[in-house]
RNA sequence: GGUGAGAUGGGUGAGUGGCCGAAACCAACAGUUUGCUAAACUGUCGUACCUCAAAAGGGUACCGAGGGUUCGAAUCCCUCUCUCACCGCCA
């Protein structure tokens, strides 16, 4: 959610860079700028009238206390209309407020300077490619009849259990899960994240102020019992912990890493896009989520870049790094860095993981703020990235270090595994 | 699921209709003192919105949430949510 204030004296710029984000809406920004307008109007009105019932009020009560009985009943009976008109100015605020943040939430965030302008994933700019693709022997297969060879996991028995989309994973399958997470996690633990095991379900509170409602509620698995979401990535949970909190600023950045399974209903996409991992309802991902200093938190996402790159390069997948352009971007993201990792067998780039700042898109829903050094209160930043998304990274392994007489695990993941290759 | 107690500022906790945005203590911050540390002392010390060019200042709201009674509510009434304790059930 943009910043009233900011939109108040910004409001070209404002329109000129939703339009590099392809957002088209761009009367709602005069729309919220008159309603806000209005809503300032009748606050005034409200509290001048507040201030003069208050006043009122007071001297009632210092006449009853001279015994001036008479003269604080008729006043009194002046107040009536006074209390209407409150009443009712009351109500015309509440509906013009909610009206304002109806439409407030409904922009985008505005994209970094440095974001490239386009429409579509077409126009993402690519940053950085790194690492040999590998020449595979004569019988290279997709991950999945690879994994369907050596019993690793198993679509079918899914739907039996659950429904398409819920992988069960099986022997080797299942403990390269484990070694994955347990991998990522302890890097992340080196690189000073404090880990974090969250609930894997939250409330309409938590997914608003991250940004999931009110846009994306289809994406998510809704428990109407409770009125619970199932998390579509542990960034909700786990942002959500600053949320509603004024922090110390000597505490910036707060880094936190969570492992947690990821649900997400996902409609959309067929065929080979499809097959295997590529596409899930359910997956394990290890998510690092940092809370930073509004003038630091450029650096921040740089260092976060650099932590997902080293993962890759210890799981020796050949990777590129992408910068989304404008028409590609999540609707609360300023930057957003893609990773890719090259699917040799499938001939195509399936994501991995995604870093981006939020910038205070997400702190000014959930309140989020600091104290800076002149005590004024701030919003911090917040920024999120997969580190890593476990089903693709699978698929990337399987494929790319497949070999006639098996798969190789790479040298790194060996002490968690506990086995060097699937055959 | 049953019964009982409770929800006040960063924390503890006082406050049963006007003198309460709220005592006191602790923590935090700034300063005085001091060779340094500690102690002591003094001061500051909630958030949001509105007003103001800005600061200062002023106004309004907020004592779990929402309604109500009243000239006036942290305080009285209603509804809801949550927390804690004990019992039952379960991992």
């Amino acid at each position: 959610m943009l910043e009233i204030t900011y939109l108040r004296s910004h409001a070209d710029d404002v329109k000129a860079r939703l339009a590099k984000k392809n957002f088209a809406e761009l009367n709602l920004v005069d729309e919220i700028l008159a309603a806000d307008e209005k809503r300032r109007h009748i606050q005034k009105q409200l509290d001048d009238n507040l201030a003069q019932q208050n006043l009122m009020a007071k001297e009632i009560g210092d006449l009853f206390k001279q015994g001036k009985k008479e003269e604080a009943e008729q006043k009194k009976s002046k107040t009536a209309a006074l209390k209407e008109e409150s009443k009712q100015l009351d109500q015309q605020l509440a509906q013009v407020e909610e009206e304002q943040k109806h439409l407030l939430v409904r922009l985008p965030n505005l994209p970094h300077s440095s974001v490239p302008a386009g429409k579509s994933a077409e126009d993402n700019e690519v940053v950085k490619q790194h690492g040999e693709i590998p020449q595979l022997h004569n019988g290279a297969k997709p991950h999945w009849e690879i994994a369907e060879q050596y019993g690793l996991f198993d679509l079918e028995l899914g739907v039996k259990i659950t429904g398409a989309g819920f992988p069960v994973y099986k022997g080797k399958g299942a403990r390269l899960q484990r070694a994955l997470v347990s991998f990522f996690l302890d890097k992340a633990i080196e690189a000073g994240y404090t880990e974090i095991i969250p609930p894997h379900l939250v409330n309409e509170h938590s997914a608003f102020g991250t940004g999931q409602l009110p846009d994306k509620e289809g994406q998510m698995y809704h428990v109407t019992a409770d009125g619970f979401y199932l998390i579509p990535t542990a960034e909700v949970p786990v942002t959500n912990i600053v949320r509603d909190e004024i922090l110390e600023e000597k505490k910036l950045p707060i880094k936190f890493a969570a492992y947690s399974p990821c649900f997400r209903r996902e409609a959309g996409s067929y065929g080979k896009d499809v097959r295997g991992l590529n596409r899930v309802h359910q997956f394990e991902k290890v998510e690092i989520v940092q809370i930073a200093h509004p003038d630091k938190s450029y650096e921040v996402l740089e260092e976060m870049v650099k932590h997902v790159e080293g993962l890759l390069q210890l799981l020796e997948l050949p990777y590129r790094i992408l910068r989304l352009c404008g028409g590609d971007m999540s609707f609360g993201s300023a930057l957003t860095y893609d990773f890719e990792v090259y699917s040799t067998a499938q001939k195509r780039w399936l994501e991995v993981s995604s870093v981006s700042n939020f910038e205070t898109f997400q702190s000014n829903r959930m309140k989020t703020r600091f104290k800076d050094e002149n005590k004024k209160t701030r919003l911090v930043h917040t920024l999120n990235g997969s580190a890593l998304a476990l089903p693709r990274i699978v698929a990337g392994l399987l494929e790319n270090h497949q070999t006639e007489s098996g798969v190789q695990i790479p040298t790194a993941l060996r002490p968690y595994t506990g086995f060097d290759t699937i055959s």
